[in-house]
DNA sequence: TTGATATGAAACCAAAAGGTTTTATATTTT
DNA sequence: AAAATATAAAACCTTTTGGTTTCATATCAA
């Protein structure tokens, strides 16, 4: 079976700001269910399933300890949201644009920064 | 200008993968409505609405040329993804988790990282 | 064993998301 | 001026989201 199947990835994880937040909390160490929810005005069950869908997107996992489970941050799929960002940062995609202003010679045509917005 | 009564951020705004795609293809160059509409499988009118939220989020703006609607790539918003994503990885947050290593004593079993997989 | 604690799971709900179709308006083009 | 093009805006629909409440189960403490 391939672990493919995941209805819930990185990018949609990290929409909410509640489970932006959980990450937080993890990263510090790790944490039951409980006290998670001590930190925030929603109900425990609203929690786990915040944890249940971050656990889809593999960025959290749990283990049970005695009665509780202790979530804890797994930090692998954050590298997807880098390689997002840096796809429009460091590469020649948005770079092009400004360095190349006046060598529009490779065929993808280079915006310039538009000027003519200023004129009036 | 602090038109911060925003709807939509950089994190919702990138949580779907068509709107993901609308921004790449505009890394590369400024494009009408119509032009990027013929790129996916649904209707102009939903493409339009996908800019509008990444209108929204500043992530993209549009100017109007003629009768078409051309919208080019804004990064500046994607910092903030940078620095939720550092904010796991370079910073104290993550780096905790190496330095209390050996104190595991106190309740709460502190987790080291999964970042060897990466770092190397 | 009994009661408190920690979680799991199901049923339910309102609002938001992501689409569609239809209608209207502005701008070319002929 | 008329037809074609490009977008805007509204109404509508279905599924997903983010939350709730309620009930069940497992584990710990007394």
């Amino acid at each position: 079976m391939s672990t493919s199947a995941q209805k819930h990835d990185v990018f949609q994880a990290i929409a909410d700001p509640t489970r932006r937040e959980v990450l937080r909390l993890l990263a510090e160490k790790e944490l039951p269910i409980s006290e998670l929810t001590s930190h925030f005005p929603i109900s425990r069950t609203a929690i786990a399933k915040h944890l249940h869908i971050l656990s889809e997107a593999e960025l959290v996992s749990g283990r049970k300890v005695g009665r509780e489970k202790r979530y804890r941050l797994q930090t692998e799929p954050l590298t997807e949201l880098k390689q997002f960002y840096e796809q429009f940062w460091n590469n020649k995609l948005s770079m092009l644009k400004y360095i190349v202003e006046d060598q529009e010679d490779n065929g993808l045509e280079v915006i310039k920064p538009d000027l003519d917005k200023h004129k009036s």
